[in-house]
RNA sequence: UCCUCAGUAGCUCAAUGGCAGAGCAUUCGGCUGUUAACCGAAGGGUUGUUGGUUCGAGUCCAACCUGGGGAGCCA
């Protein structure tokens, strides 16, 4: 601050104007909206917190300042000094009457009006669509959804392992990756920090890491980005069915620090909230078999009735499953063939893997993939072979088996895939702030 | 990669093969309680590109470009 002679402003944000009733505040912020009435100007002030209604009456302020809250435009950086008043009219509950008023900074042509837009017009304009209160409601539970995921782990003893971005081969070899140049060699941007976390897993017993991961798939859907968040937790000597008990545990944390910290933005996105007050203990679990089975009997179309046992579910297909349930359902043991060569066999039966998925309700898809991994040293090198992947990329993953083996699972997370189900969206593309997809790389 | 729909004012959209339109935004004027305020006026167009059919094409045909929705792939 200025160290002066001039009376300091009191500057308060929205969030907190409750506690300023009466008082003479200064806001600082940018014009949402305006509306006028000749002798009154109603100035809607956006601070990044809230919104607020400012009441210009000619009669309170000079002329010269009544000429310019006349004159500010849409989204025009501006600051406010006036009274907090309760008002029962204002959402809020509060409105100022303005004393004093200045433009900070100019906005000429704003261009995301009032009414609707085209979704390539505000994607287009992303970094000012992120100043909408729908935008900003969404970011605000993101934030909550990743921070809970850090509270949730950090509070019961796993350890942050930050797992590479840089990677030097194809890690699982199932989907394509973005490939970069690093000095005199190939690198890749990883697709997943797990492989890192079974070896942070024998250093730290439980271990997560949460970063961004990425996947060159020209996939053209709601539920796909090539860019997106993941956090992998791994523990030691953790089963399957610990690991279940692992991911219901954390989901059903990240939805009730969601509906007890962001309540508000949850009813600006008109979230219906008795479907996430729904989300508890125990989640559902069935085998891939009896998932097949509730396909074959739920699903609408002719196909479904004859659905093939060993292929893998599409978007319908999980839709139809989590619409059997109102919270989300664990679909276990694969058909090891259609899973990743990490996944360990179940020795009772070989033919299916100790792997699962968790399949959010309301046909918002897989929000976790994860299992028990394969802790035999001679079987995973048979599995690399059979695969076609190159032994020497795997030498310090198999030196995991080779010293001290022991059984270990975990899963990932997606975190836009997370938030768009919390938050009721249509699209992943609206849950992180700068969306990558396949057609787009800017702004 | 495939299927499908669309492209007209800054934005969202109209216009039977026959004069290029509206709402919002912008500018000007009016209004002491507005809630996507309202009322009046003005400015704003190479109808995605190229070619074709026709007396005449925003409209019909072909190719291409761009975007939306979906499938596949994938998480």
């Amino acid at each position: 601050m200025v160290v002066g002679t001039q009376t300091p402003l009191k500057r308060i944000y929205i969030e907190n104007i409750g506690a300023h009733a009466g008082e003479t505040v200064t806001l600082q912020g940018w014009l949402y909206n305006k509306r006028s009435s000749g002798k009154l100007h109603f100035l809607q002030l956006r601070d990044g917190t809230g919104i607020i209604q400012c009441v210009v009456f000619k009669g309170d302020v000079s002329p010269e300042i009544f000429e310019a809250a006349d004159k500010v435009s849409q989204e025009s950086s501006i600051q406010v000094t006036g009274v907090v008043k309760e008002d029962t009219r204002s959402k809020l509950g509060f409105e100022l009457g303005v004393t004093d008023f200045k433009v900070l900074g100019d906005s000429v042509d704003y261009p995301i009006s009032p009414k609707e837009h085209g979704v390539a017009f505000l994607m287009d304009h992303r970094h000012l669509w992120l100043r909408s209160a729908r935008q900003n409601a969404i970011i605000r539970i993101r934030a909550e959804i990743i921070r809970a995921v850090r509270n949730y782990f950090d509070q019961n003893g796993f350890t942050l392992v930050d797992a590479p971005i840089f990677t030097p081969n194809a890690c699982e070899g199932t989907s394509n990756l973005f490939e970069t140049e690093y000095f005199d060699e190939k690198a890749y941007l990883t697709q997943s920090g797990q492989l890192y976390m079974e070896a942070a897993a024998a250093a730290f017993g439980k271990a997560y890491c949460f970063g961004p991961t990425f996947r060159a798939e020209k996939s053209k859907t709601r539920r796909h980005l090539t860019e997106f968040w993941m956090v992998e937790p791994e523990v030691a000597f953790m089963d399957l069915y610990e690991d279940m008990d692992l991911a219901e545990d954390f989901v059903c944390f990240i939805v009730q620090q969601v509906l007890q910290n962001r309540r508000a933005e949850l009813e600006v996105l008109e979230r219906d909230i008795s479907k996430l007050e729904a989300i508890q203990k125990p989640f559902p679990r069935i085998t891939y078999d009896e998932a097949i089975e509730l396909i074959r009997k739920h699903g609408p179309e002719e196909e479904h009735k004859n659905f093939p046992w060993g292929e893998d579910f599409g978007g319908d297909e999980e839709t139809i499953i989590s619409s059997q349930f109102d919270r989300p359902v664990f679909i276990h043991h694969y058909p090891t063939e259609i899973k990743a060569f990490y996944m360990k066999p179940d020795p009772e039966n070989p033919k299916y893997a100790l792997n699962v998925d968790m399949i959010a309700p309301e046909g918002y898809g897989e929000v976790i993939g994860g299992g028990q991994r394969e802790d035999d040293l001679s079987v995973l090198v048979s599995k690399i072979e059979q695969h076609g992947l190159p032994m020497e990329a795997f030498n310090w993953y198999l030196d995991v088996r080779k010293y001290g083996s022991f059984p270990h699972a975990g899963f990932g997370l997606g975190i836009e895939r997370t938030v768009s189900w919390i938050c009721g969206l249509h699209h992943v593309r609206e849950t992180i702030p700068f969306p990558r997809l396949m057609d787009r790389l800017s702004p």
